[in-house]
DNA sequence: GTCTATACTTCGATAGAC
DNA sequence: GTCTATCGAAGTATAGAC
C-alpha cells in the first residue's frame, strides 16, 4: 500500500472528472476511459485522475455509485406521473441511460470485484420495479394483469433496453410493430385503470 | 500505405489466432483483445498478430465474419428440430453466443466503420427470423398468433438475449417466473400446432 | 489541499531477417 | 511464405513540488 494522499470528495476537479468520464464512457465505451483521454476531456492533467482516484477501478466504482443514486431518485418520481406504467417504461428505455448501463455490464462481465456490485443492483432494481407494479395495481384498484408482476417487469426491462440498444446501434427491423403493440398495451392498461 | 506482406488466409497460425481471440473476447471483453494478450493465449509471438491482421480492426472484422457465417448456418438447422420455435429460442438464448454478440455491439457502438456492418447483420437476422416464424406457421397450418410475427421476433430476441445476459452477470430476480411463462407459451404453441 | 515531473508497462505497428 | 527485432505512442501509477 502507498502513503500517497488523495483529493477530497468535494473538489471541483473531481466532479469534472466524473462528469467527463460519464460522457466519454457513453460516447466511446468503458475501454476509452483512460487517464489521458479523460483528463484531456476535462481540460486537466492526466496525473490528476490518479490524485482523485488511486486506480481506474475506483473511478469506475465512483461513477457507478452516482448512477445508482440517480436511478433510485428517478424511480421515486414514477408515481408523480399521470401514467406511472408509461413513466416506468420511459425511464427504463432512456437511451443515454441504457447505453451507460450496458457499459457497466460489459465492465462487470470481466472484472470480478465489479461484477457482484452490478448484479446486486440489477436484482434490487428488478425488485423495486415489481413493487412499483404492485403499488400501481393497488392504487388503480386492478386485480388482474395478463401476467404476473415479476414477469411484467422482466418483459418491460428486456424490451425497453433491447429496443433502445438496437435503435442506438441502427437496427430498426420490427421496431415500428413492436412500439404499436406496446402502445396498445399501455392504452388498455390505462383504460382498465380508468374503468375501475 | 505500407508495402509489408501479410499471411495467407489458410494458415494454421491465423486460425489459432482467430480462435484465441474469440475465447479472449468472451472471457475478458473486446478491450482485452490486444496483440500481446492474444498472442500469449495462442502461444505465438505478438508480432504475428500484425502479420496476419494488419490492424486490430481487421482482426475484429474477420472475427465478426466467422460469427455471421456460423449464425446463418445455425438458423438453417432450425427446421430440422421437432419444435422449431423452441429451437429458435435456444439458438438466440445461447449464452456464449449472446455474450460474444454483446461484445460486438459494444465495439460497434463506438467504431463508426464497424457499426454499419453490425447493424446490417442485426436487421438481416431479424428479417430471417420473421420469415422462419412465417414458415413455421404455414407448415403447422396455423393462421393465428397472439401477436404479429415481427413483434414475436422482437419479443423473442429481447427476452432471450436479456435473460442470457443477466444470467451470465448473476442477476436472477424474476427469471424463474419468466421461464415459466415462456415455457407455457411454447407448450400452447406446440399444442395448437398438433391440433391443427 | 492541489497538482506535476517522472517511471515503468503495455500497446499497435513496421521494417527487415529467415 | 513465415516470423522477429525494434520503435514510438499511450497506458497506469507514484513520489515529490507547490
Amino acid at each position: 500500500m502507498s502513503k500517497r494522499r488523495y483529493g477530497s470528495e468535494t473538489s471541483k476537479s473531481r466532479e469534472m472528472l466524473l462528469d467527463a468520464a460519464e460522457t466519454l464512457m457513453r460516447e466511446s465505451g468503458y475501454a476509452a476511459v483512460t487517464s489521458r483521454k479523460l483528463a484531456s476531456r476535462a481540460g486537466l492533467k492526466p496525473q490528476l485522475v490518479h490524485y482523485y482516484f488511486p486506480t481506474m477501478d475506483e473511478l469506475f466504482i465512483e461513477m457507478f455509485r452516482r448512477v445508482k443514486k440517480r436511478t433510485m431518485e428517478s424511480l421515486d418520481n414514477v408515481f408523480k406521473a399521470d401514467d406511472p406504467l408509461r413513466a416506468l417504461w420511459d425511464l427504463t428505455a432512456n437511451r443515454p441511460g441504457v447505453i451507460l448501463s450496458y457499459e457497466f455490464v460489459g465492465l462487470a462481465n470481466h472484472r470480478k470485484e465489479f461484477r457482484a456490485e452490478v448484479a446486486e443492483f440489477g436484482d434490487r432494481m428488478r425488485a423495486v420495479k415489481i413493487n412499483i407494479i404492485h403499488r400501481i395495481m393497488q392504487e388503480r384498484e386492478l386485480t388482474e394483469l395478463p401476467f404476473a408482476p415479476s414477469f411484467a417487469v422482466v418483459l418491460l426491462d428486456s424490451l425497453a433496453r433491447n429496443l433502445a440498444l438496437e435503435a442506438e446501434l441502427g437496427v430498426h427491423a420490427g421496431h415500428a410493430e413492436a412500439f404499436e403493440n406496446i402502445e396498445r398495451f399501455f392504452r388498455q392498461f390505462a383504460g382498465a385503470a380508468a374503468d375501475a
